[in-house]
DNA sequence: CTAGGGTTACCG
DNA sequence: CGGTAACCCTAG
């Protein structure tokens, strides 16, 4: 028998064979890195073969394909697609052992999709669907198998499997009354968060595993907001069926624990059954689920209904994110064992979904459950990725094609959510009117007896036609008309709405290729005439500086397209094409060859200017840092911007057209814009550099000269990115001069308060950092310690007594 | 982080 | 053009 788990010897017992138990049983996405270097055992696997030996063979075949394809999907998660070789990128991506002995496997499993003819361009969405597949017609029973028998310990060799895999801490410790025989429970009963932290098995050893993962960081990293709620719904689940005080002050704890991630302990299982996230909590569900209850059942297709059909309609949109995010925190604890048990209490299949563990937005607005639903997705809708989103702007690359990808991305995401709710909400209909018995059967056994989903009688039933769903309703009990395609065929609201969704998002992705096509077709208009548009860039004084190869205005005249469609109140092409172009082009100074090639700025005066400028810009590594704050602040002044809406500049011309905005640097005094260049002290020119009026371009490469209103804001827009400049580090190039903001009388009286408040009588130094903090409600946001300070000193200088 | 000298913008 | 407020730069 190959030995697929490694050769080595050794003989663990503190590996986390539970998991490795787990995911082979029901192609658990464990979080594979906490496996590293910990999955050779030969002598664990052989036992595991020799347990099972009338399966040995398919386990050994299944367990081998299942890492192969678990392989191919890390690869994919990682975004990267395939290289040229696609074997060997996996083995660069997939780091734990596994993987290296089903190099063969995945070779095989390669090309039977004839994924390496694909090369580069394969994406991660055409093999999801493929992954899926494939799995969906694996065989996991062996291994379900083996599971089981190691835990009802007949077999000779389950002792010690037992424990050296983890199982026996979660199956021995407070196995209630309510176990199946076919199911081995993996409960949390009787264990608090204390005696799980001590029991070593079930929480991967921290510092053996290299990983640096601790426990906490397992059950509070690793681990996905829903799986930390499917957590607390196996807990408080378990609690309810049992009366020992003990055992729900420990589940109490636990809940309190996980709590602290923002999910609530207290849910419900109804509520728990529609969970914020969902994905992962879909995908363990079902998993499990069909793992237990169905004991036989190994086909993979037939455990979710929906899944099929989330399989069939929505290939791209449902594998290529969902996978992505779940992977990361995927861990078969104790917990999640215990899901297995509570699954079967509780009766709620719930069936797996197109997961989308990135969407960061919340949809409470679409959420189909009641109560305490919303609360929950909005609380823990954001942790990991909105720092993502938000940094789109920071790292708006200028490429047409990444913003409109992202951009899909994130209303996709609420999409995928939306399909998740709305499959949750399946679920948890289908259980909550089937399951009225603690069994998750009931559920299929509600729709196999052709019974109404809603009134649980017979008669004239509609069945859905999604070659999965087992929904069946009467057509009264609908409540509204019944949905049926062209062919006459029903489909139920869930899959109906669900399908209507998938058109959405196909739809979307079409206008945004549309768009990215709208983009390439201007730009190559500005390619034919880059002579014009030169001319044209050259007389509204646009400055452009080139980075990353991403052109704006080209130095060619041409026109790329940057765009970012935003929902603020401008609409698609409002303040954040300023920002983000605010952003690329300081980051584009930062960049610039510091030889002092010109070529990449169009300056507003004369050549020989712009010469002499550029040949005083330098840029130092040390500077670069600074320039990188000022850059981050640059994308932050959107903020700023948002909030001075009304009063900002705009431009008819502007509205609804691909806008171009000279925020290079801030925008500007308009005076010293008319002055032009004309000093010659280079500090102050370059300075100018960035002191130049804001233009837009509408579509047709048309400049608008913005408004020259509202110095408030470009004020601010000074400040802030003095403000970032921090500490007055030296800087080798000369920076632009902030705007004069006045202060106020409000300012000055919390300014005197704080030094009062701050300052004792024989101080030398006055702590401006803390007078700062102090009146930060009403200093103007621009101000920094130094304003104070200067702000003081003329105070004093004018008043003395103040002080 | 702060102090203090220097610089710039603005206004009368 | 000078005064002043605000900002900049550098040293410690």
């Amino acid at each position: 028998m190959m030995d697929i788990l490694g050769d080595s010897s050794s003989y663990d017992s503190s590996l986390p064979w539970l998991w490795i138990i787990e995911y082979l049983a029901g192609f658990k996405e464990v979080d594979t890195s906490v496996l590293q270097g910990r999955v050779c055992n030969g002598l664990f696997y052989s036992e595991l073969v020799e347990m099972v030996p009338e399966s040995s063979d398919d386990l050994a075949k299944s367990t081998r394909e299942m890492i192969a394809l678990r392989c191919l999907e890390d690869l994919f998660d990682s975004g990267d697609g395939l290289n040229k070789d696609g074997v060997s990128a996996v083995d660069n991506k997939i780091v734990f052992d596994l993987s290296q002995s089903c190099e063969d496997v995945l070779q095989h499993v390669l090309q039977e999709a004839d994924l390496k003819m694909a090369g580069p361009e394969l994406s991660k969405w055409d093999v999801h669907p493929f992954i899926m597949h494939k799995r969906a017609t694996m065989p996991k029973c062996a291994l379900q198998q083996l599971k089981d028998t190691i835990l009802e310990g007949t077999h000779p060799l389950a002792a010690s499997l037992k424990e050296s895999s983890g199982l026996m801490r979660v199956n021995d410790i407070g196995r209630s009354g309510v176990d199946d025989h076919n199911a081995p429970t993996l409960r949390l009963d009787g264990i608090g968060t204390d005696s799980m932290a001590a029991n070593g098995n079930l929480i991967p050893p921290t510092s053996e595993n290299g990983n640096g993962l601790s426990a906490d960081n397992l059950l509070n990293d690793n681990l996905l907001p829903s799986k930390r709620d499917r957590n607390d719904l196996t807990t408080e689940e378990t609690a309810g069926a049992s009366d020992e005080i003990q055992e729900q002050s420990d589940h109490h704890v636990n809940a309190k624990k996980l709590k602290q991630d923002g999910v609530c302990a207290d849910q419900s299982v109804e509520q728990i059954s529609v969970p914020p996230h969902g994905s992962e909590l879909l995908e363990d569900f079902s998993a499990r689920v069909v793992g237990v209850t169905e004991g036989e059942g190994c086909d993979f297709a037939n455990h979710s209904p929906d899944e099929v059909m989330e399989e069939s309609q929505y290939p791209e949109d449902v594998h290529d994110e969902c996978v992505d995010s779940e992977r990361p925190g995927q861990i078969v604890d104790v917990n999640d064992g215990a899901l297995q048990h509570s699954e079967k209490v509780v009766g709620p299949v719930v069936e797996k979904m197109p997961q989308d563990t990135s969407a960061d937005e919340p949809v409470d607005k679409v959420i189909v459950d009641e109560t305490n639903v919303t609360e929950l997705r909005t609380s823990i809708g954001a942790p990991s990725t909105e720092t993502q989103r938000k940094d789109s702007v920071n790292e708006s690359k200028g490429e047409m094609e990444h913003l409109s990808e992202e951009e899909v991305s994130s209303d996709n995401d609420e999409y995928h959510n939306e399909r998740i709710d709305v499959g949750m909400k399946k679920n948890h209909f289908l259980g909550s009117q089937c399951s009225l018995g603690n069994d998750t059967l009931a559920t299929d056994g509600c729709t196999e007896q052709k019974l109404c989903v809603k009134c649980n009688k017979d008669g004239q039933l509609l069945f859905c036609n999604t070659s999965s769903c087992p929904l069946a309703v009467h057509e009264n009990c609908l409540g509204s008309p019944a949905n049926f395609d062209e062919n006459g065929d029903f489909y139920c609201p869930f899959c109906a709405y669900s399908h209507a969704i998938s058109e959405y998002l196909e739809a979307k992705k079409k206008a945004s290729l549309a768009r990215k096509e709208l983009a390439a077709f201007i730009h190559m208009g500005f390619e034919h005439r880059p002579g014009e548009a030169k001319k044209r860039l050259r007389r509204t004084e646009y400055i452009h500086l080139e980075q990353n190869g991403h052109n704006e205005i080209g130095e060619n005249g041409q026109l790329g397209v940057q765009e970012k469609e935003t929902t603020s109140q401008n609409g698609p092409f409002g303040h954040e094409v300023t920002n983000s172009l605010c952003q690329k082009s300081l980051g584009r100074k930062r960049q610039s060859d510091p030889s002092g090639s010109c070529v990449n700025v169009n300056l507003p005066f004369s050549d020989e200017e712009a010469n002499v400028i550029n040949g005083t810009i330098s840029v130092s590594n040390g500077e670069k840092v600074g320039k990188e704050k000022m850059a981050n602040e640059c994308a932050s002044v959107g903020g700023l911007e948002e909030q001075q809406q009304d009063q900002a500049p705009s431009d008819p011309k502007c509205d609804g057209n691909l806008s171009f905005v000279n925020s290079d640097v801030s925008p500007v005094d308009q005076r010293e814009a008319e002055k032009g260049i004309r000093k010659q002290d280079l500090r102050r020119a370059s300075s100018d550099l960035s002191e130049k009026p804001v233009i837009a371009l509408n579509i047709d490469g048309e400049e608008t000269s913005v408004d020259e209103n509202d110095k408030y804001i470009i004020s601010n827009y000074c400040i802030r990115f003095r403000r970032q400049e921090g500490q007055y580090t030296y800087r080798a190039t000369p920076q632009l001069r902030r705007k004069k903001v006045p202060w106020t009388t409000e300012e000055e009286e919390i300014l005197k308060k704080g030094v009062k408040k701050f300052t004792r009588f024989d101080d030398i130094n006055i702590p401006w950092k803390k007078i700062l903090e102090f009146g930060s409600c009403v200093f103007l946001s621009g101000r920094t310690t130094i304003d104070l300070k200067d702000k003081w000193r003329n105070m004093c200088k004018g008043s003395p007594k103040s002080k």
